[in-house]
DNA sequence: GTACTACCTGGAGTAGACTCAAGGTCAAGC
DNA sequence: GCTTGACCTTGAGTCTACTCCAGGTAGTAC
């Protein structure tokens, strides 16, 4: 019940370099060092980064994962916190949904006019009409991961 | 028919610094200047940022969106290029929506589960529980953005 | 004694799309 | 003459989530 950093990175997938990392940021506790000074990861640590692995697959930034596991730690009043996190989260993943959605249809379109031979190209002029994929660029910028 | 960076900005919704920036690298050419050095911008620029905007709303990065303004420039061939480029783009979003469609099914099922009050959360219960939302974190990094 | 492997550290680099800061210029208004 | 505001340039910083590198060490194998 005692891994290496090696036999985690077996275990989860994920380098030593972002293990390393994880801890750097606080994600993970730094973890015991055997007598060489390498880390002695156990059990605690591999559901910890279970944890932090399936967050991230739902869609939780790093720092969002950090906020869940102080959550987790503190369980003071957290019950509410953490379901506001997973709102906020759904909420987002839906509106990105959305942009998506349209962006599907106007690339449908696109493709859809183009036959891809001839000297003239439709999707390029199509590109310079004004008719957007349903954004405005202030729309667009808010909770979709750019700015 | 001739307007300050600051008109643009105002027409465009991009700031002063987005359109220098666009400038620098390329993706808009160097307007005229007036007298006193500053930017003169004509129509074409503004119909060629309204380009830009039309086509980053769909999804293509600045840097696609530099190819397609060359395949507009040298049409030679290009239909079949920018075909080409849509269709790939159109692909990314595609998978791109089956992933946000995972992480949807699964908020929505932690945001069903918890009711927000009480002291033990049921949303980190399920995280801690290895049932991911369908994606392992090499699936993931593909095209999806992250890596 | 030497080679090898796994690990260690601190620090820097990457991508993409901006964004900001410092210090300077120009024209208009008072 | 002075202030104000819009604009200019160069260069660096921001964010996220890593990734890589150089140089060093511990333990094992031969």
């Amino acid at each position: 019940m005692a891994w290496s950093i090696g036999a985690m990175t077996e275990m989860t997938g994920l380098s030593a370099d972002t293990l390393r990392y994880y801890e750097r940021i606080g994600l993970l506790p730094a973890p015991a060092r055997d007598s060489g000074g390498r880390r002695v990861y156990r059990k605690r640590d591999l559901r910890r980064i279970r944890f932090i692995q399936h967050a991230q697959a739902i869609g939780f930034s790093l720092d969002e994962i950090g906020q869940l596991l102080r959550f987790r730690e503190d369980p003071t009043g957290s019950s509410r916190d953490v379901r506001e996190l997973a709102a906020r989260k759904h909420q987002a993943v839906r509106e990105q949904m959305e942009l998506l959605q349209r962006m599907e249809a106007e690339l449908d379109l696109l493709t859809s006019i183009c036959r891809g031979d001839g000297d003239h190209c439709p999707i390029l002029e199509h590109l310079e009409d004004g008719n957007s994929a349903g954004t405005t660029s202030s729309a667009r910028s808010e909770e979709t991961g750019r700015r």
